[in-house]
DNA sequence: AAAAAAC
């Protein structure tokens, strides 16, 4: 079997690898890595999980220990999807790159420029974008990227969901021709292998076996509901409940007001619980993450944000309060759990309304998905009204003001219900707990947190705002209640990449 | 039936 040191990465390289703990190279990375260093293209077939990230950041390491950055002239660049896989691909270059004074900028939207204009000044050694931040940045003159060597392109697969590709075109025609492009991907089809063709010269093709069957790993059950959201979420309370030992757990939602809703309901039933999806600002994103990689909160509601990519590792329990419509979307959903050879457990409640996409995700991953309590033909009729009502009592839009009430959340702060419980940007009850963990404050720290405000800026939610509804609106013009609590002394990692000088 | 990403 290879070793690290066999495939001519420097000594830096290899010395902060092997504090890392890690002896052996995945085969991506063995494959990869070897021809990246000696600049050939790269075509690499694989997925997160397969240690894919450190099978460019590795290499890329080692070659820019030649050479020096000049002030707006980045010498490498990496392109990321999301902006919590840049973060993630910016925490990499700080584990490996411990040994090595390298300048990393991340540029990604959600946060102020200063920062990131300051590094780009200096001259940064690789800068790890989301295309629409590093356009802007160029677009206002701030970097020229003609003396780029090596180009990533992460996640193809999904730029292309993601309507990203007219994006990388632009910015791929501003990198000059003779650079270094390793280009990776989950998935290869049709038009990801023409853009692979147009931006690759005679690349090195590295596939590994898709973890896509995680099925050895993760024991998958369908869950029968009636489809009103608040059965379906009295089924997942009881499903968490269920679970003997939940380390923690990934509840996906279809969309991001469903995400925000069911927060908002298993917070009002005591679980341990935090949010996850793309209008949230990026402050309360990157502090969500935190404390769910951290273990402060168990459960983790997100959107399809948190689907791909994301290396949470020793995700005990995924659940799908919506059967996702893209079977491809299923298969990186529970991907999040059963990694690294663990073992995990995935339950998705599937209603009436979904069997057209239950279908389909059996037919993508090749077998059929045993049901937990009989399915669909075998379901109760609902207990007709008053079960019904009673719920909705507890759980529903209707009794919201005294529910919140009666469970101790209201506390004076000035702020009216509707426009705290819409508001999911703000997260009051991530900063309890942030505090509960570290409860002293002292000025120094308020100090701190003002700065961090700066630096980061204010939650800026056009989505957001076009979706609510105008009483949402008009309430909340009202809140200038007390400046929400920060983070406390928990300063999630991503921040510090972004502020580090 | 959605989500993601620039201001």
């Amino acid at each position: 079997m290879t070793n690290f040191a066999d495939l001519g990465l420097s000594q830096k390289v290899l010395s902060a690898v092997t504090d890392a703990g890690y002896a052996t190279p995945t085969p991506i990375q063995a494959g990869a890595i070897p021809p990246a260093l000696q600049r050939r293209d790269i075509l690499g077939i694989a997925q997160t999980g397969t240690g894919k990230t450190a099978s460019f950041v590795l290499p890329m390491l080692t070659l820019l220990e030649k050479g020096r950055a000049r002030a707006r002239m980045p010498r490498t660049l990496i392109l990321e999807p999301t902006r919590e896989l840049a973060a993630q691909v910016a925490e990499n270059f700080d584990k490996y790159g411990k040994n090595h004074k390298l300048n990393i900028a991340l540029l990604i939207g959600g946060v102020s420029f200063d920062e990131q204009d300051r590094k780009l000044e200096r001259g940064a050694d690789v800068l790890i974008c989301t295309p629409g931040r590093l356009l802007d940045h160029f677009e206002r003159g701030k970097l020229l990227m003609t003396g780029v060597e090596i180009l990533v392109i992460d996640e193809a697969d999904r730029m292309l969901d993601m309507g990203f590709i007219p994006d990388i075109e632009r910015i791929a025609k501003l990198i000059p021709f003779t650079r270094q492009t390793l280009f990776f991907s989950a998935t290869m089809p049709p038009e990801i292998q023409k853009l692979a063709d147009r931006f690759l010269q005679n690349p090195e093709r590295v596939e590994v076996a898709r973890p896509a069957s995680t099925a050895n790993t993760v024991t998958q059950r369908f869950v029968a509901a009636h489809g009103k959201d608040y059965e379906k979420r009295a089924v997942l309370r009881d499903l968490i409940r269920a679970q003997g030992e939940l380390k923690n757990a990934i509840i996906f939602c279809n969309r991001k007001k469903d995400v925000a809703e069911l927060f908002r309901s298993l917070d009002r039933h005591g679980f341990s619980v935090g949010a996850l999806h793309g209008d949230m600002d990026q402050r309360s994103r990157m502090a969500m993450l935190a404390n769910f990689k951290d273990g402060n909160i168990q459960l983790l509601v997100a959107s399809d944000v948190a689907a791909r990519g994301l290396d949470i590792p020793d995700v005990s329990h995924v659940f799908n309060f919506d059967v996702p419509i893209h079977a491809e979307d299923y298969v990186h959903r529970i991907g999040r759990t059963g990694r690294a050879g663990r073992s995990g457990a995935s339950f998705t409640i599937v209603t009436k309304r979904d069997t057209k996409f239950s279908d389909a995700i059996e037919k993508l991953i090749g077998q059929t998905v045993e049901w937990l309590n009989g399915d669909l033909s075998q379901l109760p009729e609902p207990m007709e009204s008053h079960d019904g009502r009673r719920e909705r009592g507890r759980d529903g839009r209707k009794d919201r003001k005294k529910d919140v009430e009666r469970s101790g959340r209201a506390r004076g702060d000035h702020k009216s219900d509707a426009a705290r419980i819409d508001n999911v940007t703000e997260f009051e009850p991530v900063a309890e707990r942030a505090e509960a963990v570290k409860p002293e404050r002292s000025a120094d720290h308020k100090q701190g947190h003002a700065s961090r405000n700066d630096r980061l800026g204010r939650a800026q939610n056009a989505a957001n705002d076009d979706n609510r509804d105008r009483r949402h609106r008009n309430r909340r013009d009202h809140d200038d209640g007390p400046t929400p609590v920060g983070f406390g002394d928990e300063i999630p990692a991503f921040m510090l990449i972004v502020g580090k000088a």
